[in-house]
DNA sequence: TAGATTGTTAATCGATTAACAATC
DNA sequence: TAGATTGTTAATCGATTAACAATC
């Protein structure tokens, strides 16, 4: 939807939200270059980046906060209700359930999958877990596009195909193996433990 | 450490040892051309990266997959043990101390703590939870330098500075909320909803 | 030898930063 | 008005890709 946008600018976007939130109310104009500063990054990379969202400024006093909260969230289309799938409630699978900050966003997990028969008809989070074998008669006709990938590596492609034959179309991957798909089909990947390597390299 | 290579790059090096370990294991070479073109990328950026490691290819045949695997690992200090805390034992703090992955990169989760006197003395993963406010006197003398932060966003930065008081240099921050650190600690932050949010913005 | 692949140098591409006119 | 800040254009910087010699 938004090819416009670099992903690098995209990626910002949700930091500067999640600061922007974080300020006073009584906090009514606020600049790029207070922004950057509190971020530590370029004042003219913040505008920038505020610029694809729409966000206008006024010289000499900033954005209006308020708008521009909403200039970001109406880009992230925050104000659209999507619906997304989990898919292997393991110990992430299930923190991520609970986990209640994707409704900022507008996002709703609205099925859990497993395979695990000890697993499926239990709730979890007030979310029942599904036998994966249905996933294509529940998904059916639903439009859900999101997915969540917290299954083994093992069979991380296998669950990935049947969720795009499902009409899935972007990804989120939680298994430390690159996922294989059609150009159609936006995939991003989150490895924890290699996130906490890389740190560690570059201490 | 590893102040040479470019942060983009040090991020590839994980996928492509990700990549490496599954395949087959009578695949004596593998070549930068079959690398990217399984994993999506241009051969010469592959090329670029694992000369990062030092490994050596040979004209005509390749990479010797056992010693392109060691000469990542090596870079990636796989081999050095390294210790980690966890702060924040909810439903992610567990998920993360019950993940094995982090063994691959030689990282071991040495403590987990947390503030709730509810999980104080529970054992998750058979690691103990103990008292935030015994952090400096645990980790005195330890030599853990690596931080996981699970805990809420209210308080991520007074965690974050704790952490840093008692000799921490790397954290990993899975609130959604930027942490500020003197230039001589390093921090990562995970945002799972973002993530999700942005692919969504990207269908 | 011929051909495939590496490793390196040069060219291109894209993102960030600098400079600055516009404006409130 | 003077000064702070935006938004835009040009310059710089860094990463990727193309070209190609070296080599096994």
């Amino acid at each position: 939807m938004n090819k416009d946008i670099p992903v690098i600018s995209l990626q910002r976007l949700p930091i500067y939200l999640n600061y922007l939130k974080t300020l006073s109310s009584d906090e009514h104009y606020i600049s790029s270059g207070f922004i950057a500063k509190a971020l530590g990054m370029g004042e003219v990379l913040v505008r920038k980046d505020l610029a694809y969202t729409s966000a206008v400024g006024k010289p000499r006093s900033g954005y209006i906060k308020e708008e521009l909260i909403s200039a970001i969230e109406d880009y992230l289309c925050c104000n659209r209700k999507r619906s997304a799938v989990i898919v292997g409630i393991g110990a992430l699978g299930r923190a991520i359930l609970a986990y209640e900050g994707f409704t900022n966003y507008g996002i709703e997990i609205a099925y859990a999958f497993d395979s695990d028969k000890n697993k499926i008809g239990l709730e979890v989070a007030k979310k029942t877990i599904w036998d994966i074998s249905d996933v294509k008669r529940k998904l059916k006709g639903q439009g859900v596009e999101l997915a969540i990938l917290c299954v083994p590596s093992s069979c991380a492609q296998s669950v990935a195909d049947l969720l795009i034959d499902c009409g899935i179309r972007a990804i989120l991957n939680f298994a430390p193996v690159s996922i294989k798909s059609p150009d159609s089909v936006i995939v991003r990947q989150i490895d924890v433990a290699a996130n906490l390597a890389i740190l560690s390299s570059m201490i």
